[in-house]
DNA sequence: ATTATATTTCTATAATACTAGAAATATAGT
DNA sequence: ACTATATTTCTAGTATTATAGAAATATAAT
């Protein structure tokens, strides 16, 4: 995961609509809802729930299976674990770079990394 | 949190120039930098990066402790496990209404949630 | 008082995103 | 062949966002 790729799916979060289609999806489970169920749950224009489900699978949110005329969304989890990773990832790491001279200032990097 | 919540800080990660704003605060550890080191790490011009950092307070992923001159920018961390949390929270609540009628199959909650 | 430093406000331009109606496609059922 | 269902593409209007130069403010240093 890499700086762009986290931008990128947090922007994705980042629309109401968008984000209320993933949270229906988590809550049905892995997998998923077809596209139908979502709009008529969220009482989505077709057009518009196309677009916003095309975001969320080029980022990876979400991943669709066709079953002839139903398209099943599923959330991917592990998305979202690999986005809470990174986030938070190398927290601290520059710490040892911030004493200007040779303080004598505990590293506290125990109580937050 | 709540749906715009979360959605708020999604969006402000999901943008590349804050989300390495962001970054380079977590990298720092708790007690962030100063805009002024900010601007010069990441070379950012100074109203833009006032804009984005205002922005970050907004939605509570950065604090601000003003020393004088100098505005200290501190990540508040918790903000994105909280974020973190709620996105795969209520994961497969919905899951029980999901067989049409009383057919057998298994709910397989436990492997997802 | 003057100058330097740190940050913000004002302002404007360009770019991107959100939304949804209407028409189109693709598959299934009769 | 015809009709219904599921989803997409095309198109366009509106709104929001990103970016940054120039001027302004506020504090500290000389």
């Amino acid at each position: 995961m890499d700086l762009e790729h986290a931008a990128g799916r947090c922007a994705e979060l980042g629309n109401i609509t968008r984000l209320s289609i993933f949270r229906l999806l988590v809550k049905a489970g892995k997998q998923g809802l077809p596209v139908g169920k979502i709009q008529s749950s969220l009482g989505i224009p077709g057009s518009t729930l196309t677009h916003h489900l095309q975001r969320l699978v080029r980022v990876g949110l979400i991943k669709q299976r066709r079953q002839s005329r139903i398209l099943h969304c599923e959330p991917q989890m592990t998305a979202i674990r690999e986005l809470g990773e990174y986030l938070l990832s190398e927290c601290c790491s520059l710490q040892h770079d911030l004493p200007a001279d040779g303080s004598d200032q505990p590293l506290e990097i125990k109580d937050y990394c």
